[in-house]
Formats: C-alpha cells, sequence, structure tokens
DNA sequence: TGACATACCACACAAATGTGTGGTATGTTC
DNA sequence: GAACATACCACACATTTGTGTGGTATGTCA
C-alpha cells in the first residue's frame, strides 16, 4: 500500500454536497445552459447567493470549473466538452474524398445517440460479457439506454432480474409471456422474474 | 423535373443579414455559451438593442430560435445540438441507482469518438454489407476513422481498393507484406493492392 | 485553545441584461 | 399611395444576475 506509485490523475476529493452542484451544473452545461447562481441555489435548496458563491468557489479552486467574471452563466466546466464530426461518405459506396467539399452532414452526440429524446430519460451503461454478441453488441461496448417499464417483442432492453442484478438481453414473447433471450446460443434463455429498466438506443464501441 | 413533390421541409429563407446573426449564435452556443442581446450588436455592429431584438424576433418567427423570456442568453437553437449522457453504472455489476446522486461520469462526443485526437483527423463513415459481423460491426453502423497513410499489424483499417472503392478491414501482415482480412468467413482475403487511409477507432450503431 | 474547512443565511449594491416605446430610411408589392 | 418588410438608432426602465460584507454553527486537527 504505501510507497506505491499514482500514475492516474487524482481527482480533487469533493465532498457529496459539493458533487451535488458538480453534477446540478453538468447536467445544465449539457442540456441547455449554464445555471445562474440563483438557480443553483434553487435547485439544491440554497436561500442565500453567497452560499452558491462558496461553492463555486471551492470548485474553482479544485480545478473542476471556470468562470468569467461579471458575466451572467459563464460557468464552464473543465472537462471537455462535445462536439461534431464530419460524415464524409459511406464505406463501400464510392471513393469518399477526404475534404471538406464533400461533407455530407455531421454527426452529431444528440442526433448519434438520441434521436429526439431528453436527457433525463437516457443513460449509459458499460457491457460485460459476451452475451449478445450475435447482436454485435462486444463485451466493454457502452450501450445507452432509453429509460422505459416496457418494450416491445425482439426489442434489446436492459433488464433487472431477481438477485439485483442488471443485464442486456432481448426481450421476447411467446404465448403471450415475456422472457429474455441471449445472442449466443451458449446463453441459455431466462425465464425467472424480471423488470424492464430501459430499452437499448444505440452502441457505441472504441478501439 | 416538373411537377416534382417537394417532401423536404423548406428551409425558411432568410436574408444575408438574418443569416449572419444565426451564424453567430450557432458559433456561440456551439463554442461556450448562447450570446446576450448586447453580445450580438456588438459583434454584428448594431449599436441598438432594438435592433438585435428585432433580428431575433425574425429568427423566431422563422422557427430557428426559441427564447426564454427575461432571461439572460436563453436563446436556444432549434436545430439539435450536441450533449452529454451520465454513465451510470456497468451493465451486470450490479443494479444501477437511476438517481443523480450515482453518476459516475460523462460519456461525451469528445470523449467518446476521439479521445485526445483533434477534429480534422477525424471522419465517419457508414458501413454497409456484413464483412466484419465476427468483429461485431454491423450493416448500417457508423464508423468513426482516425485518418492516417498506415497501420498496425490486427487494426481495423478503412483501405482504399484498386477500383476506388473504400471497404472497412482488418489489417494482416505475413511474411512482412500486408493483406486484408474480413470479419467473415464467407468473404476472401483481399491480396490485392490497397491504400489504408484510415484507422477503426470507433464504431456506434442505433436501433 | 486557535486555526481552518464545511456549510450555511441575510441583505445591500452594482453591473449586466432584457423590455419597450418611438423614431428614421429604403425598398417592394398591389 | 397604402401596406408591409427590412434595416437600423436612441434611450429609459425593469429585471436578472453577480459581488461583497458580515454573520452563525459545526466539526476536525494539532
Amino acid at each position: 500500500m504505501c510507497g506505491m506509485f499514482i500514475t492516474m490523475k487524482e481527482k480533487p476529493y469533493l465532498t457529496p454536497k459539493q458533487e451535488r452542484v458538480l453534477n446540478f451544473i453538468r447536467k445544465r452545461v449539457g442540456e441547455r445552459l449554464p445555471p445562474t447562481i440563483r438557480e443553483i441555489g434553487e435547485e439544491l435548496g440554497f436561500k442565500s447567493t453567497g452560499t452558491v458563491r462558496d461553492y463555486l468557489k471551492v470548485l474553482i479552486q479544485k480545478g473542476l470549473v471556470k468562470r468569467m467574471n461579471s458575466k451572467s452563466r459563464a460557468i464552464e466546466l473543465t472537462e471537455r466538452a462535445s462536439f461534431k464530426i464530419p460524415i464524409i461518405g459511406t464505406i463501400m459506396a464510392g471513393k469518399p474524398n477526404l475534404a471538406y467539399e464533400e461533407i455530407q452532414g455531421y454527426v452529431d452526440a444528440d442526433d448519434l445517440f438520441l434521436g429526439r429524446l431528453g436527457f433525463d430519460d437516457v443513460f449509459a451503461l458499460r457491457v460485460k460479457g459476451d452475451s449478445m454478441v450475435d447482436a454485435g453488441i462486444l463485451d466493454s461496448d457502452i450501450a445507452i439506454i432509453k429509460k422505459r417499464p416496457n418494450a416491445d417483442n425482439n426489442d434489446i432492453v436492459a433488464a433487472l432480474l431477481d438477485n439485483n442484478e442488471v443485464t442486456l438481453k432481448r426481450l421476447r414473447s411467446k404465448g403471450g409471456k415475456f422472457h429474455l433471450e441471449a445472442a449466443n446460443p451458449s446463453y441459455a434463455p431466462i425465464f425467472e422474474e424480471f423488470k424492464v429498466i430501459g430499452k437499448l438506443i444505440t452502441v457505441i464501441r472504441k478501439y
């Protein structure tokens, strides 16, 4: 334990309250507009703007947030922001020209992940295991899930099992009853009790 | 030619000046923070806030922009923007709690697609065909490619063939020579001349 | 005990920002 | 010519938002 080398970038320690403030800022920055000081206070239940300023001060000091003085909503996250990627062509449909002039459109996160869904309905899970390989979903892929209490036959869903485990499987109906099926012949179908927590809408894999 | 039905959504006509205002808003929204009315005026050379309000009025009326009254910087584009998605847990690692407090981090486009690569080096292609199914890459997946003139053994690459076709295959070296291999036994390896145009870094699939 | 961090509140004030009214001028359309 | 859109400006005013000072209370560390 002692003498261990720390090679990872240290995450600054945040108290749970500070974490909540940061998470709210993240949410708002991601959703639409960074919040004002008073909006933060309202959300987190602070009755004084001074309290919020105190929190911002520590977040700035810990390097998680930047601000421009005297400008409204001018709160920036130190974490990187998202942006767009050009779609240049379709593979095997001819030679794509890598120049800007040939750009067909842009892939953006919103379009890519969610279509027109809202922020609150969506979350991401990292896939573990090979139970869905035949559906092209591999170990360590990121699954983007839209929260839903139900789904249709053949949808791939995130389901909560009785043992409190969450799993990604294909939903099947047979004779009016639903069960879960892996996309890998070495896994047996699951007939036990489960609860659908969401529907798979996007898979992302990094190499 | 004549009598053709137009099914695309008509883009509202904008005067060049209106276009400039919209573009500035786009730029600011993408970069960091939507502008204030006065910031727009400053950039575009208007000396009156009323002028800017007139422009916003037409942009709103033409459905390109939304606003919240009396809120600073509360200008939204009707076009969709990108944003972040919370990573809440890892599938099969226990029950994820969908509340704010449990957010582990955020997936953002930058992180997801590119790691730390720059914008200019990256483009996207839509995959056609089933030649890579065994690598979990399916028809109509989106392949994010980093431009590179070469790659390593076993990398999946976008390659330009002699017939001007671009294809996604695994790069293999054998006896000092490179060839391309599909990830599907029904496709034969490609030994003909080819040029690597980039390396696969991310796959995205929407359901 | 003193020093310091966390975790708040109240309230005054200043600066930034949005709202609104009333103008001018130049076109185009009917 | 009347009606209307575009393309501006000046300026007062209201509201929102950020700043700053001075508190209270609780806990930890040394």
